[in-house]
DNA sequence: GCTTGACTTGGAGTTTACTCCAAGTAATAA
DNA sequence: TTATTACTTGGAGTAAACTCCAAGTCAAGC
């Protein structure tokens, strides 16, 4: 795997290079190498990071708990319990998250089951009855 | 199940009261009832709603979409079919959503036994070749 | 009658994570 | 030599979703 210009890294992980330059500046990644001319070259095990980041990027792992760990990481051995434990709560999070996507995936397959079935022209919509209500407003509250 | 105040609803649902007006504000929520006095309260009906965008909204769906579907809901049955359309296009962004979880929780787990094992020592960090790079970086490119 | 507390409004401010821009440099192509 | 292209920087701007605030109203308790 050679190294790789911020366009082309940028391009690898589907991210714009304005983004690396951002992730750089915040601490996200440690000081990017460059070549003689200033440019910024990425190695392999850069990318190795960087993939690491993206990863847990999709799953909206926040950018600061991601420069903690880079933090740590640059810091080295004294720092290994508390990466541990940034890791592990990083994970209970989306867990968490998962468990949210579930009930959502629930929601939205019932529901459209009901559309599906045509139900749904009997099956009061959520505002019907708020809709009553509006109607009777004068028999007031 | 009794109408609630705005407080009591965003209790319930862990949200703060000035949520639900902004909500209000954006047409989230249809325009949410009165008493004499002016103050909100809120249905049996009204607060299934807010219970499914709650729901969704921890899932990440965005405003917009919901914004979309509760607009849709008002205008009544031409709409049946669109609003079955943006179900399905929302349980698929969120099953993506739980891929990218997994993705990540896969991750985290491999690199969280790795610090158990007391493996991560021996494992470069994704530092340690860029530091050799870093070290090397007279013997220009 | 006065204070208290829960509500109201319109609008401004905050947070997160980018994303874009202007101005400048460096190497390559014609 | 000049034009093009890909980079560089610092800093400003944007988008989404809240979140807060000031000023005002209203009903209830003392």
């Amino acid at each position: 795997m050679p190294d790789l210009t911020i366009r082309e890294v940028a391009k690898k992980y589907n991210l714009k290079p304005d983004t690396l330059r951002y992730y750089e500046r915040i601490g996200l990644l440690p000081k990017v190498p460059r070549k003689k001319n200033g440019n910024r070259y990425f190695t392999e095990g850069m990318q190795g990071w960087i993939e690491m980041v993206v990863c847990l990027r999709h799953s909206d792992v926040p950018v600061e708990a991601l420069i903690d760990y880079a933090e740590m990481l640059r810091q080295g051995d004294s720092t290994l319990e508390a990466r541990e434990d940034l890791l592990k709560e990083q994970l209970a999070n989306i867990e968490e998250k998962r468990h949210n996507l579930d009930r959502s995936i629930a929601r939205l397959k019932h529901k459209i089951s009901l559309y599906e079935s045509g139900k749904i022209k009997e099956n009061k919509s959520y505002f019907e009855e708020y809709k009553i209500l509006e109607d009777n407003k004068n028999t007031e509250k």
